[in-house]
DNA sequence: CTAACATTCAAACAATTGTTTCCAACTGCC
DNA sequence: GGCAGTTGGAAACAATTGTTTGAATGTTAG
């Protein structure tokens, strides 16, 4: 009990430090403090922070990539041989997300990685993601062709990741954004409320008309 | 000469690192290092760390802010009283975003900071931005709210965002991006490119049908 | 030239960081 | 009870942080 008490304890409140001030601002001393854990704690149960802020990550996505896993293989077995419409791969995909047992925090903890695996120049991180969790991303893309067949394979490959962009954009810096919105039209916008908005305006990017073709102006 | 060379290269170097890394991770001693000046210099030249983080999205916004209240008022000139359509603004905001940073350095760059500025949690360079530049913002978004009047202001203000996500995410994780796209469709893609990409998709997204409305199972 | 100012520089500042140490308190097991 | 191993806790660790200091240097004007 004790120990399953401190280690959770410590990472309920990191990853709701986390979410809220980013990683590098907060300190341990911060996260043992309000958890009302010894300092050493921490590198005592997790060895040391960047391995703390994995471990949030990974409360987070191993549930994540079952579920998802889950819902594919019953979608599949619902669909048969039938293509899974766009809207269903996309509904299912936003499902997932809402609903792993996690804190509301932790879902902006894991865009804002996220987000950080692809900004950052090294990617250390993104083949971390990668090599860990590679196999539902690479499995919902292949659904998500199916269901595309207009869209050649590249223009799909950069309109998947401008709706990432959106949604990692929007939810990693939620708190700056409600704040804004909560002011200028006051009303209080809920992680579920974002993804009803999303809804349609995705479904609409990836169904938009393909882009003109590129200039050969100064191209052989 | 040497004032001005000093600053400007604390500025250069700072700019490049901060996009790299982020704000918290950059010490000043990893600028003043790199930038060959010495430490007390940021201090003495800028006054404080976060002065200077100001300082380095100034030299950015000033620009662009300049140009695009001419490149507004051209447009408000040339319609007269009708309506912008929505294409053209998305295509001036677009065309006057691709020609600031060019003159300095890379677009990237300027993304990525405008990145963290919304998801780091440092609340005094959002505030700094909305004071500084907000009128800006403030005239595109109305003439936006011309060429959207299906659009609830809400709904707008989202969708926005939206975009802008899609436009930071994609620009920022530009290297990593186009690191796969390269590998998996060997097609190497250039800003313009991108910019020719996103075109459509983000028409559509703004032009997406409304969301159902919310849920009203628990709510009052 | 010299006085006044602006800038650079090395050094030290106090505060905070992640991590480690060592010992007490506890657990389960014989 | 007594011994193993695990966990908790206060303190100290070394390193790094942003900032300040005061003297040295460079620059400019009278």
């Amino acid at each position: 009990m004790a120990q399953t008490d401190t280690v959770t304890r410590i990472l309920d409140t990191a990853e709701v430090l986390f979410a809220e001030r980013g990683f590098a601002e907060t300190s341990l001393r911060n996260i043992t403090g309000k958890a009302k854990v010894n300092l050493a704690a921490v590198n005592y149960h997790f060895g040391s922070k960047k391995a703390l802020i994995q471990a949030v990550f990974s409360r987070y996505l191993d549930p994540f990539s079952d579920r998802f896993h889950a819902a594919i293989d019953e979608l599949e077995r619902g669909y048969g041989s039938k293509v899974i419409p766009l809207e269903v791969l996309l509904e299912t995909m936003a499902r997932t997300v809402l609903e792993v047992p996690a804190e509301r925090h932790s879902l902006k903890v894991f865009m804002r990685l996220l987000g950080l695996a692809y900004s950052q120049a090294q990617g250390h991180l993104r083949r971390y993601i990668q090599d860990q969790y590679g196999t539902v991303f690479t499995r919902f893309v292949a659904l998500v062709r199916k269901a595309t067949p207009e869209l050649p394979d590249s223009e799909r490959f950069w309109r998947l990741h401008f709706v990432l962009g959106t949604v990692i954009f929007t939810l990693s810096g939620l708190d700056a954004l409600r704040d804004i919105a909560e002011k200028d039209y006051d009303e209080h916008v809920s992680v579920r409320d974002l993804a009803r908005r999303m809804r349609p305006v995705v479904v609409a990017a990836m169904k938009a008309p393909l882009p003109e073709p590129p200039q050969a102006s100064s191209q052989a």
